[in-house]
DNA sequence: CCGGACGCCTGTCGGC
DNA sequence: TGCCGACAGGCGTCCG
């Protein structure tokens, strides 16, 4: 599930072999992505100049172009790899954007909630774009920033740091990483959550990001990064996945209960 | 505005 | 062995 360090991840892999390279051609194998993939792609990334930078806003990564950046979504099973040109395609390889360097950048997503879309420019304009939160990594983002924002909120806190809307780049996984290094329960309601409290969870939000960046993010099913390799950090994950094993800091069993449709996992003796 | 439910999609797994 | 439901879950959308 490619959160904040599997995208940062992938764009870092990619900037050496892509940025500065030109769009040669582009096959679309199935566009039935979250959006259909646009039928003009090919001809608008050919017919612009180089892919001047690579940029993540959350989760979405950024090519920019002339005239517009190429959006991409890796949903929750996505992953973009660079390729030599003439590789065949396998299952679920659904796009490919050949680039003037004999390479080409391949979209595989079996589950297809991902997306791959043109936006012109002012990119930041565009609708997908210009509701974010904050970046888990500006300045801005604080615990008196966030506990500010939590005023009067009932939703669970997990639910509240997992809204892109509110901070972005944080899924199921490292949401319950990050509360679990604050010791705050998942199911406390966010209104409810004291100003010391909320800058632990902005500190651990922080350090949980960072060092799972460090481990080339985490995989746990599909995720691979732009060179094929898996990520490390679901060794180091304290709860996520790990219902009935004992609490790395206290020994307690990690609990697993259901918020709608997903899972969360905790230490009901060190999260309050 | 807020919060909760729903739908999209495929592969995997456990139960019978 | 095959069938079936549950589950994985980001996020836009809809509804009360």
């Amino acid at each position: 599930m490619p959160e904040l360090p599997e995208v940062e991840t992938t764009r870092l892999g990619l900037i050496a072999h892509v940025v500065g390279h030109r769009v040669r051609d582009v096959v679309v194998r199935d566009a039935r992505l979250r959006w259909p993939v646009p039928r003009d792609l090919g001809r608008r990334l050919a017919g612009a100049d180089e892919i001047r930078a690579i940029r993540r806003r959350g989760k979405y990564l950024l090519f920019d172009m002339s005239g517009g950046s190429l959006l991409v979504h890796l949903g929750m099973s996505g992953h973009l790899t660079l390729v030599p040109s003439a590789t065949a395609p396998a299952l679920h390889d659904h796009v490919d954007i050949g680039l003037d360097s004999a390479q080409a950048l391949r979209l595989n997503d079996p589950r297809r909630f991902g997306a791959m879309l043109w936006l012109r420019d002012p990119v930041e304009r565009h609708a997908l774009l210009s509701d974010l939160g904050l970046e888990p990594f500006d300045g801005q983002f604080t615990g008196a920033w966030l506990h500010a924002k939590a005023r009067g909120r009932r939703v669970p806190v997990k639910h509240f740091i997992m809204n892109s809307h509110v901070v972005t780049g944080i899924g199921n996984i490292y949401a319950a990483e990050a509360l679990f290094r604050a010791r705050i329960h998942p199911l406390r309601a966010a209104g409810r959550i004291g100003l010391a409290r909320y800058e632990r969870l902005a500190r651990a939000i922080r350090e949980t990001l960072s060092d799972a960046l460090a481990a080339g993010g985490t995989t746990l099913r599909d995720y691979v990064a732009s060179d094929g390799r898996p990520g490390g950090f679901q060794n180091s994950a304290c709860v996520y996945g790990r219902e009935g094993e004992p609490c790395p800091a206290c020994g307690a069993p990690i609990r697993c209960a259901r918020q709608g449709n997903r899972s969360t996992f905790y230490c009901a003796s060190c999260q309050r």
